[in-house]
DNA sequence: TCATCCCGCCAGAAA
DNA sequence: TTTCTGGCGGGATGA
């Protein structure tokens, strides 16, 4: 999976248009970036070749992808999120956690102290506004070591603490503030504190958009807070109550702000998890483009094996996955996806993004074979 | 006004 | 030396 950019469309091509933050934010970024199928009537938009990192460290953190090399990258595919998410889970029950009483000033770590970085002061847990229980865990060793002071401010190891926040405890709700201080420290630090919330932000947006988590706030305080969504049964359930909720008061990172029909917009708030399906057949942005290689078809493939009876996917899935082991209308579906694969065939405006789409039809006659059980879809092209 | 987060500079790592 | 990677924070956007 080579990270390459494309200087074959000007970078001028996404300026034609009224700029819209909404158009460029990271959760879009990410959403195209797991897109397998191109949509009509949507502009281009440029990726710019930085933002993808940023998505590819969060993406690596929850394993959907595995950097090799310089510019190497293993795609691992949704179905290999449930086991990294329960590594991190057994990572964070592990020595490198320690427990915590959340009422009181308890710090993360015990190095705090003594750290350096000014990341690692003392980090007092405030009181709680959240309706939930807080994290009993948290890293020990976030700010421990000296030597790989960049790797600890990674935007990856900042996903995976984040991530353990709620994996490795009952925590289903979590303020912005609460999770800026478990996760960053020395929270009396106003200018460290909004460099580091800036990150968060960046990590939920991804993380929102592959539904793992969403914005919301506190019920007392209506204070912003996260979400944990996660996989597993569970999760259905969650999604069927977060629709029975005044989708107009809270907002999923990511997913509202790059969704046309977002609250922003005051046009429709129904921003549902159809809605959030449909975001993965949206445009493919080009500028400095991310070209994806399958390198490890047979980890990828065994994860998808196990994942679907597992993990809830989110809005990158598989369209027609969940349905594979329901059978009457996942005739229906797969009949509608081959019409669809059959009746449209996207047009690129560059050999980069063809080559793109080309890569994810390959992917994906791969996985529908392995997976579904059946021919590949020969129509698309 | 403030929450949100895009943008790109630039330092460090890797080839 | 060149290219890749990504930390970082200024400041724009939108509620």
């Amino acid at each position: 999976m080579p990270l390459s950019s494309s200087s074959s469309l000007p970078d001028s091509s996404s300026r034609h248009h009224t700029y819209s933050r909404k158009q460029k934010s990271l959760g879009v970024l990410c959403s195209n970036f797991l897109t397998l199928y191109n949509k009509d009537g949507v502009d281009l938009i440029g990726v710019e070749r930085r933002r993808i990192y940023d998505i590819v460290n969060v993406l690596e953190s929850v394993g959907v992808l595995t950097r090799r090399a310089k510019n190497r990258y293993t795609w691992k595919g949704f179905g290999a999120i449930p086991k990294a998410l329960q590594d991190l889970k057994q990572e964070g029950f592990s020595s490198n956690f320690k427990t915590f009483d959340a009422n009181s000033n308890a710090k993360i770590s015990d190095e705090d102290d003594d750290d350096e970085d000014d990341d690692g002061s003392s980090n007092p847990i405030t009181g709680s506004q959240t309706e939930t229980s807080k994290p009993t865990c948290v890293l020990k060793s976030y700010t421990s070591s000296k030597i790989d002071n960049r790797r600890e401010k990674s935007l990856g190891l900042l996903t995976q603490n984040f991530v353990k926040l709620f994996v490795c405890s009952n925590t289903e709700l979590l303020s912005l503030d609460e999770a800026a201080k478990l996760l960053l420290g020395n929270a009396h630090n106003t200018s460290i504190m909004r460099t580091k919330v800036r990150r968060l932000y960046d990590i939920a947006n991804v993380l929102s958009s592959m539904n793992l988590i969403e914005k919301t706030h506190t019920i007392d305080t209506r204070k912003p807070a996260f979400r944990w969504l996660g996989y597993g049964e569970n999760s259905e359930k969650r999604a069927a109550a977060a629709l029975a909720l005044d989708e107009s008061r809270k907002r999923a990172f990511g997913t509202d702000v790059t969704n046309m029909c977002s609250k922003r917009n005051k046009g429709d708030q129904i921003c549902n998890d159809a809605n959030r399906c449909m975001k993965m057949q949206r445009q493919i942005k080009v500028e400095n483009m991310v070209t994806v290689a399958v390198a490890d078809r047979s980890s990828c493939l065994e994860d998808s094996k196990q994942g679907p009876k597992s993990y809830q996917f989110g809005p990158f899935a598989p369209v027609n996955l969940a349905n594979i082991s329901n059978s009457e209308n996942n005739v229906k579906r797969v009949h509608d996806w081959e019409s669809l694969a059959s009746t449209y065939r996207p047009q690129y405006h560059n050999q980069a993004l063809s080559d793109l789409f080309s890569h994810y039809k390959e992917a994906w006659k791969s996985w529908y074979t392995e997976v579904a059980g059946k021919k590949p879809i020969q129509q698309i092209s």
